[in-house]
DNA sequence: GTCTATAGCATGATAGAC
DNA sequence: GTCTATCATGCTATAGAC
């Protein structure tokens, strides 16, 4: 019986605090906050004015006075918790790389070898996609255009949540479950799909198209290529 | 008999000149430029150096100087061209929209409904990105940060090419051809899947994978879905 | 038609009061 | 810990020489 999303969110039960707690701990030495209290509530009215106006101007046409009027905070303010306008980007990129890749292992990984595991992985990636798809599509849009150490960092993530799909296609097909592809090209069109729920997602929800319909749909494509004829 | 890229590339013989000066007559009112020799020329430049750019560091982080370095322009003389900055997006999306719709519905219409045109319509989107992929990452990056009205044109055009595989699509199933599926919803898996292939480049450069390899990939999966079981 | 010089402004970042 | 005031810089866009 397939999980929907509303079960996913329950089961997930990652409360606000629990993520920039944890976001708080990996970028605790730039932060000159001191109590972890307000250092924690600061950083999610920051993180999430980012998320807001990259996603409706963009992050480099977003000024930090656009983000004081957004966050609450003034011009100064800013700066106790990040060094620079830059630093923003990895304080969001390290934390939800960290978080994706850690739910896709484990939601993955006591599914049965084969159509159930895919399904698992596909179903596990749109339900993430669409708890925080401002994180995704800012983390796909600016990957881009970061500095050659950064941008090396966030291709390596990118690549271990395709080896994810990889290995699933591979276990499949050695346990003859699947037929035998191309399992890198095959992972990189899956994740292709995956990437459009949360890049066009209003044109998704204009057609009034939901998540479990979309995993469905990707599901049903993949499965009748890995079963077909050979 | 499948038709591969180099071929496709040979047959479109749309020259550098050919599309700068349609590009010139679409814009005529915001340039300064009288002799339509020079103009050609120089909106070449511009255009090309403006597509380098931002598909590098980003359209927004460019400044007019860089893109002044990169054209062999002064800050003067490029204003001959453009009215300001966001006029540049303008110039560059227009004209690349008009062609795409073009080649796409004439390449696509002489074929036989069903499996033979979809291929068409598939490789001709495939191929077109090949030709000019720093155009294609260009207006897909683009095309949500700009202001409202300019947006609704772009999402317009998206939804028109979207349009040409629904079509196929419907037109094949009701032809027999394909299995009943949702036409709309897999117009735009197979959308995704277009655009991954210009948005991640340099990932398929580097596992070797060239675009008639994807091409095929891309029919393969689409055609194992529309003819399976019902 | 293209250049140089510069106006006018918004930005990222800092210093220091509270 | 957060604010206001301010600096230096780099930007877009224009004016006017050639």
């Amino acid at each position: 019986m397939p999980e929907d999303f509303e079960r996913f969110k329950a089961g997930l039960s990652l409360s606000r605090d629990d993520i920039y707690s944890a976001l708080l701990q990996e970028n605790h030495h730039h932060i000159r906050i001191k109590k972890p209290a307000v250092a924690i509530q600061g950083l999610a009215s920051i993180v999430e004015a980012t998320l807001r106006l990259a996603g409706s101007k963009g992050f480099h046409a977003m000024s930090l006075r656009d983000l004081c009027a957004e966050s609450g905070f003034s011009i100064g303010g800013i700066y106790a918790y990040i060094k620079n306008k830059e630093d923003l980007i990895h304080l969001i990129q390290d934390y939800g790389f960290l978080l994706t890749r850690r739910t896709l292992r484990t939601r993955t990984q006591d599914a049965a070898p084969g159509v159930e595991k895919l399904r698992a992985a596909v179903r596990t990636h749109l339900f993430l996609s669409e708890m925080m798809p401002d994180w995704f599509s800012f983390s796909f849009m600016e990957a881009r255009h970061l500095p050659p150490p950064e941008r090396q960092k966030a291709v390596q993530a990118a690549r271990e949540i395709e080896d994810i799909f990889f290995d699933i296609l591979q276990e499949g097909m050695a346990a003859g479950a699947f037929r035998h592809v191309d399992a890198r090209l095959l992972a990189s069109l899956t994740k292709a799909l995956m990437q459009d729920w949360y890049l066009k997602r209003s044109k998704y929800r204009r057609q009034e198209i939901d998540v479990n319909t979309y995993a469905q749909s990707v599901c049903d494509l993949l499965e009748s290529y890995l079963q077909g004829p050979p």
